[in-house]
DNA sequence: TTAACATATGAACATTTATTCATATGTTCA
DNA sequence: TGAACATATGAATAAATGTTCATATGTTAA
């Protein structure tokens, strides 16, 4: 638990650079299908298909946002066969999920 | 073959409608130009045109994004005399920039 | 090898969105 | 009241982005 009496604590501004880098990571989570499909991998890995079939969207959407999310290393893949399955790549994915939700929510 | 079997439920999956807010609100995050507001008055609240010098940008595009972020309900407004002050909104919104920096910065 | 399936990708299109310019609204003080 | 200042806003423009269609790539099994 943080005290938050602290008068005069202040964070360093981030640099111009991280700022944008920052906004790029947001605005791979500023999109409602890859939201859904981060959400619908978040606790168990999936297939392109099969994700494509739970949202009930065209397989080349799912498999175009997949990469978005992977670009972001936001996903794992692993390949068995014929499929491809994508999970979530960490806990701190979920995390800022989880904020944004509660916010979201209140 | 649309016979799926029941997924172990874990946590429940936000619905629809959640997760498209959830989307609009981190797509108010997904521009460099508001997260770079957001983190200028994230200690001291500040007059519109001292955020524009600030960042060395228009008066006007500081004042529309200012609107996106009241809209949102990510800032505080106060106006005294013919300035009007704005401040970050609480300390979620704090929390999820930084989130999000632990992300980019790892 | 070929057929069937799963996934990825390029191009086109439509939509959204950030910025700028010009101007309107609102406030203070002479 | 009017001038000067601070902020907000509408319209126009340009750039970015998500989805679809068609097709390419890659994998398995016969």
């Amino acid at each position: 638990m943080e005290n938050k009496t602290t008068p005069t604590q202040h964070t360093e501004m981030p640099d111009l650079e991280v700022l944008f880098d920052l906004a790029d990571l947001f605005k791979v989570f500023g999109d409602s299908t890859r939201l859904r499909i981060m959400v619908t991998i978040s606790e168990n890995e999936m297939s392109v298909l099969n994700i494509a079939e739970t949202l009930n969207m065209e397989q080349s959407t799912i498999s175009h946002q997949l990469r978005v999310l992977r670009q972001n290393k936001l996903v794992r893949v692993r390949r068995d066969g014929k499929q491809i399955y994508y999970s979530l790549d960490d806990d701190h994915v979920k995390k800022i999920i989880e904020m944004g939700l509660d916010h979201v929510l209140e």
